[in-house]
DNA sequence: GTGGCGTCC
DNA sequence: CAGAGGGACGCCACT
């Protein structure tokens, strides 16, 4: 098979695969993308082609990839749905008629932004059985048709919008949600997501949005948005686009999205338990989220200035000294150049420790912590400075908006394979702590007059969820007893009493505690904990000895894994993991460690946010003014009224140690203060 | 747009 | 024999 391919390459045929395999000259690596590609499905075809190849050589179009899913591909019919205009009164009072009287229908919004919390709305389109509608409401172009007034336009499109008997069919309704909040209008009778069902049902087999869904479950190509209003800096707004494009558009959207709706509801309802996991936690967590993205956090501006001006005189000291050792002017930044100065010849000639993946010396901090010389120390401390500068410092203030003076990032909530949250401009989840400089950065997350800021963090969650998931005596034994978990893995692996736990076996014991959570070998241990692979391995063979009920459940994933495809977490969310099977061992081995990740991980993100729900709904019942503002993987973030904070702290912490019942207690830390670092 | 690097859990 | 740690996002240099 492989010999074939080789052929392939080195004829240089003209074939057109779906990805770009051979854009590059055969690489090293060429193998390993061919036996990527006949994972996928290819290895019928290719068998063919060789066989053509014998014979002459032939210029072939490979179809794109075809997905599991097109067994039951619903064929869309586009001419099947009116598109109509509303333009006239009188069509307008006959649309919300039939708005108001139905029990659902599909919803969307053309917007001039995608900041949610600026956006404005441009027009809007609905979709009722098979009839289409686009309403624009503000049109900027020469010569425009008369226009509604966007103002007397959403005054009587309210009621219906927050009608709870009134269902609303989106995709991304979160962000629809959020335009309609900042006019005031607050929608109720959410009925489906499409892009949230997608996730719950399969969260790998395709990206979740509009373009992406569409073609892989109906096998349509939408048109894009860069279709109608262009692309780069010559891209216009949707109110400036013409009427006549824009209304294909708009109303594809809402055909597109009802069509999913039903391809996936029926699809869903083969899964019960993933019906279930998206009716009760994630399309209500939809709501929580706007809501956390709305209430946004308070940052002290003057707190990360400051910051930023001894950090730029740090930086210059550093910058000149550097120079000087290597001579030269350099861009401290660049790995290129600081491969250069470093390991050439004609630079400081030092032997380097690390490859990249494209087989250049890596300057990375791992292969700098190994060579020693004091330009290496700058640079190690130049990439700190910077990368807190150019991240936090100076990113941060940017974004801040001018209205609500907060920072308002964006969660996303069908991104990742495992089911946590991911969060962008800004990310609020890598904000730093490790190092005291760096943790500085938290303490510019404050609260308002009169708060507090409340954290609350799960300790060891993915490490219970282990001790629960494997049942293993041993683990369980320890977190019921409260013991410190790493002290007594290391009193099992170095055959001590607990009580005699030095400090050193605590680390070691701490870095298999986390590399097994990861899959992490004998010689990812070693290299993490410096030691000889042997030792490493004696750890590793120790622990298990002691945690029998650990390497059972380990073998049982993997098993489990090969055989159906997919690991499950303890709400049953599925990651299916197409590579488990993969010829090549490398895809396969990094589907393994995957395997053994995901049940940990997805069902830590299961149980928070099952505990979001539940502190939402407090708040909402209770009317008392807390506010959800973070969400960091195992910690939520309040901010609250400063005099009721002991009461609070104690409500919180027990929902969300109640939001599992698992064989092991879930203990939550709660910390206060008037900024984020102080609360933890 | 990609690669390298670094931040978080 | 190589490669051997899960999941994200953002910044910079470089092409």
């Amino acid at each position: 098979m492989l010999n074939l391919s080789y052929q392939l390459v080195e004829l240089k045929f003209d074939v057109d695969l779906p990805f770009n395999v051979f854009d590059d000259e055969p690489g090293e690596n060429t193998e390993e993308l061919i036996e990527l590609y006949t994972e996928y499905g290819f290895s019928m075809w290719l068998k063919q082609l060789a066989d053509q190849i014998k014979e002459k050589p032939i210029t072939k179009t490979i179809e794109p990839l075809v997905s599991e899913s097109q067994d039951q591909k619903s064929t869309l019919l586009l001419q099947e749905f009116t598109q109509t205009l509303i333009l006239k009164q009188a069509d307008f009072e006959s649309l919300l008629k039939q708005l108001s009287e139905c029990t659902s229908f599909v919803f969307d919004l053309e917007t001039n932004s995608l900041d949610y919390m600026n956006a404005e709305i441009v027009g809007l389109v609905f979709l009722l059985d098979k009839q289409s509608y686009y309403l624009p409401v503000a049109r900027d172009y020469l010569d425009a048709p008369e226009q509604w007034s966007r103002q007397s336009v959403m005054k009587s499109l309210k009621p219906i919008l927050e009608s709870k008997v009134i269902g609303k069919i989106c995709q991304n309704l979160k962000y629809d949600a959020h335009v309609l909040a900042n006019i005031g209008i607050d929608l109720s009778g959410i009925v489906d997501d499409t892009m949230i069902k997608s996730y719950c049902l399969n969260s790998v087999a395709t990206r979740h949005n509009m373009d992406d869904l569409s073609e892989y479950y109906l096998g349509h190509k939408t048109i894009h948005y860069a279709d109608v209003a262009g692309s780069g800096k010559k891209q216009l707004t949707f109110n400036q686009v013409n009427i006549e494009e824009a209304l294909p558009y708009a109303c594809e959207d809402v055909i597109v999205t009802s069509e999913l709706n039903k391809i996936l509801e029926s699809k869903l309802q083969q899964y019960p338990k993933l019906m279930t996991l998206y009716r009760t936690l994630e399309l209500p967590l939809v709501n929580i989220i706007l809501k956390l993205e709305r209430n946004g956090v308070l940052v002290a501006e003057v707190s990360l200035f400051n910051q930023q001006v001894q950090i730029k005189s740090e930086m210059q000291e550093i910058q000149t000294q550097a120079f000087e050792i290597a001579g030269d002017e350099f861009n401290l930044e660049s790995p290129k150049q600081i491969q250069q100065i470093l390991f050439s010849e004609e630079g400081l000639g030092l032997k380097p420790k690390k490859k990249t993946t494209k087989g250049q010396p890596s300057t990375n901090e791992e292969a700098l912590k190994q060579l020693d010389h004091p330009l290496v120390d700058l640079i190690m401390s130049y990439r700190t400075l910077t990368k807190l500068n150019s991240t936090y410092l100076e990113a941060l203030p940017k974004q801040i908006n001018r209205q609500t003076g907060r920072l308002h990032t964006s969660y996303h909530q069908a991104v990742t394979a495992t089911g946590r949250l991911s969060s962008s401009k800004p990310n609020f989840q890598n904000i730093p702590i490790r190092t005291d400089q760096g943790a500085k950065i938290r303490s510019a997350f404050v609260s308002d007059k009169g708060n507090v800021i409340l954290a609350a963090d799960y300790s060891q969650i993915e490490l219970r969820i282990m001790a629960h998931i494997s049942k293993d005596k041993n683990l369980i034994e320890a977190f019921a007893n409260n013991i410190d978990v790493h002290s007594a893995t290391a009193a099992q692996v170095f055959n001590t009493e607990l009580s005699e736990v030095s400090k050193e076996q605590r680390r070691k014991a701490k870095a298999i505690n986390f590399g097994l959570i990861y899959g992490m070998s004998a010689f990812g241990l070693a290299k993490q904990i410096d030691v000889s692979r042997t030792e490493a391995k004696q750890y590793i063979d120790g622990y298990f000895e002691n945690y029998p009920g650990v390497l059972k459940f380990m073998d049982e994933t993997k098993e489990k894994a090969k055989s159906q495809g997919f690991v499950e977490t303890i709400l049953g969310r599925r990651l299916y993991l197409p590579q488990i099977n993969a010829k090549n061992k490398m895809l396969q081995q990094h589907a393994l460690r995957t395997a053994i990740n995901a049940p940990m991980q997805g069902s830590s993100a299961d149980i928070i946010k099952q505990a979001m729900l539940g502190i939402q709904a407090w708040i909402n019942r209770e009317n008392n003014g807390v506010k959800m503002i973070m969400q960091v993987h195992d910690e939520l973030v309040f901010e609250m009224d400063a005099n009721k904070t002991k009461e609070y702290a104690e409500d919180i912490g027990l929902m969300m140690s109640n939001a599992a019942k698992l064989s092991v207690p879930l203990v939550v830390d709660v910390g206060i203060g008037d900024s984020w670092q102080e609360a933890h």
